[in-house]
DNA sequence: CTCGAAAGTTAACGGTGTTCACAACTGCTG
DNA sequence: CAGCAGTTGTGAACACCGTTAACTTTCGAG
């Protein structure tokens, strides 16, 4: 071990950390060029003109190189959703929530093959770490969303289910502190999954094709989906139709 | 070719199409039991006391074996919803979707590796073909669904979204006889769509583990959401809570 | 300058999908 | 019944994959 173990910027450091990036932007370049079957060690090694087992050398493996092309997607995902939602400093937390829903779609749509490395995967897929990874790079992501619900929250207009049985309630408890920084009310965070389902849902549907069938332009349907969305959370303003959907 | 060609159930034939169902039932076991990962020419193979490339009498490989292997658990699913629906032959349309809906989820929640290989991959994920068998196999499935919605739409309740702008509308016309049957209004597909997309974003995230972290039972939640589908669809029935959820 | 850690190589093992040449079996036809 | 053709299955082989082990090279810190 070095002398200088806790160097901020050793040299040796720099160029360790320009190659586990650059492995990383390999193999996301492979994801999106030749699918998730094709982002391969080998294929990885060979673009980069070394051998397999150097990779050795950085990742510990596929899974773990997987695991941390994932965790690098949600961080990017996470700024985009962020600076969507900082391009509208002055708007309220209910337009920026809708900016950054958008953004999300947006993101989806452009990175389709990212999108479905990110949530096409059940998060444990007998390979995936049993859930500490997905937790804090997902919700760096997670957060922005959910940071803008409560603050529409604290601005009253939302209300919650009346009918939330008991056990309902007992579990949200148990996630409050989970969450970092204030105590979230239980009831956002039942708000925050609903809407999040319906979000995913949409977008989901739309990214991997389900409704190519049905639909050449889903935007509509996505707009329609956002109005509700933000009605649902109290949010007036903005809306661009008035119809259940 | 054997003069006997046609014949409908020649012996030849029959024990070609056990082979064909025992292949099927291998590789769903792997996928059930080892994930999906697991379900390998090779190990089917081994499993079934033959060598791999004997598979290729049966399958052309790899990739139609998933897609033989998908299309018969898009009919198992389809068949499953249906006898959901005929669970209550006597009830409304609306009373039948939700028991389907909620089919659905148990299914889905029973078989989450099998509901992972019909949902969670991109339809197209530059190996499956085209969209043909997609649309065939996917749609027995689909129809259970789509039918139970034109019949409350008969019944008059459903108010179809006002907003629907022109290109919307156009979209719409194309599927019109695209699907088989009756002609079914366009308004009525666009609210399969919105519900598709709910119902598949709830379960699937159930599913995927996604709320893990958030709910141990995500019951409720789904409850909630049939409830808020079928008051969209106009259905009054049944009704368990009259929240915006 | 030295030396030890880090980076990268080659070789190898077992696994995969896939192809090809070949053997065995089966059942129809002359 | 004999033979023949189609079907079914095998074994060997190829290329690719993840992973490990032993080895060489590189390079920075003392």
């Amino acid at each position: 071990m070095s002398s200088t173990a806790g160097t901020r910027t050793g040299r040796r450091h720099r160029v360790r950390e320009e190659a586990l990036a650059e492995i990383l932007r390999t193999g996301r370049r492979l994801l999106v060029e030749e699918g998730p079957g094709a982002v391969t060690l080998r294929a990885i090694a060979r673009e980069m003109g070394m051998t397999a087992p150097g990779l050795y050398r950085y990742y510990a493996g596929h899974r773990d190189l997987i695991q941390a092309l994932t965790s690098s997607l949600y961080d990017e995902l996470a700024v985009a959703l962020a600076a969507a939602r900082d391009r509208h400093p002055s708007a309220g937390p209910g337009r920026q929530l809708r900016e950054v829903c958008r953004e999300l779609r947006r993101w989806a749509l452009a990175n389709p093959r990212e999108f479905g490395l990110l949530f096409a995967k059940p998060v444990t897929d007998a390979d995936t770490t049993p859930g500490t990874v997905a937790h804090d790079s997902g919700w760096r992501f997670g957060g922005v969303i959910l940071e803008l619900m409560v603050r529409l929250w604290h601005g009253g207009t939302v209300h919650p289910p009346a009918g939330l049985d008991a056990a309902w309630v007992a579990q949200l408890e148990e996630v409050r502190e989970h969450l970092s920084g204030e105590p979230v009310p239980l009831e956002v965070i039942y708000v925050f999954v609903a809407c999040w389902t319906r979000l995913y849902g949409t977008v989901a549907v739309e990214v991997f094709g389900h409704l190519d069938f049905a639909l050449t332009d889903p935007e509509p349907l996505f707009e329609h989906t956002l109005d509700d969305i933000l009605t649902a959370l109290g949010d007036t303003a903005g809306r661009m139709s008035s119809d259940v959907f």
